[in-house]
DNA sequence: CTCACTATTCAGTGCTACTATCTACTGGTA
DNA sequence: TACCAGTAGATAGTAGCACTGAATAGTGAG
């Protein structure tokens, strides 16, 4: 992976599985799945993982269990409401930074 | 400062710094204010001369010490060719996760 | 001569993503 | 039987970055 694109995903990829996580639960395996499909093709499932385990001792989602058809049981993750405001919270903060960057762009200070 | 922030902030603010660099050297004192000025009210000095350090480390600027009518002298910094590669490098890696971002926000996977 | 402002540096900390590896269940195939 | 690919999750150790908090140093105003 890019070493720029490691260190940006820092505090982005929080957001980017909260957003996938909005009105539709998922487990960890479909949610790596679906980061490849989308471009992100470096993204280890470690970290995913990593990550939903974050989500969760930090109360922002509930976790069912639930047996697959193939391989062990999957871990469903669903967004609460403390997530959703959380949520939120991360669009308030990346709008910002985007609208700074994008007026960087566009020529500078 | 939020705490989400920081993290964003993570590889974010090397392209800032970069971007404003970009056709107009400037020192560190001066960036910091700047970016108080923009709204970044909490990011700390001593994270700007740090990434000031890894600039010059890195090669992506040059530096020249140029005295300050007040105070020490100013460490001037002016991004050079591998600086203005990097940050190419930086809005295309931004470009792409902004992307992802926005067709997130607007209605999901 | 002390205070405020300008200007830079640095040691120590916390958080996040990465690497690499391990466990475990299912179904197909040689 | 033995083995492999695909599904599913966990974890120890590492690197990099922004933050905290402090120190140093020069100038001009009161």
């Amino acid at each position: 992976m890019v070493k720029q694109m490691t260190e940006m995903l820092k505090g982005t990829l929080e957001g980017i599985v909260l957003a996938m996580l909005f009105g539709r639960p998922a487990y960890g395996y479909e949610i790596t799945a679906w980061l490849r499909e989308q471009g992100f093709t470096d993204i280890a499932e470690g970290t995913i993982y990593a990550l939903l385990v974050r989500f969760e001792r930090r109360g922002l989602v509930d976790v069912e269990k639930v047996p697959s058809e193939k391989g062990p049981p999957r871990k469903v993750y669903s967004l609460n409401a403390q997530g959703q405001e959380y949520l939120d919270e991360f669009w308030r903060t990346w709008s910002f930074l985007s609208e700074r960057l994008e007026q960087l762009r566009e020529g500078g200070r």
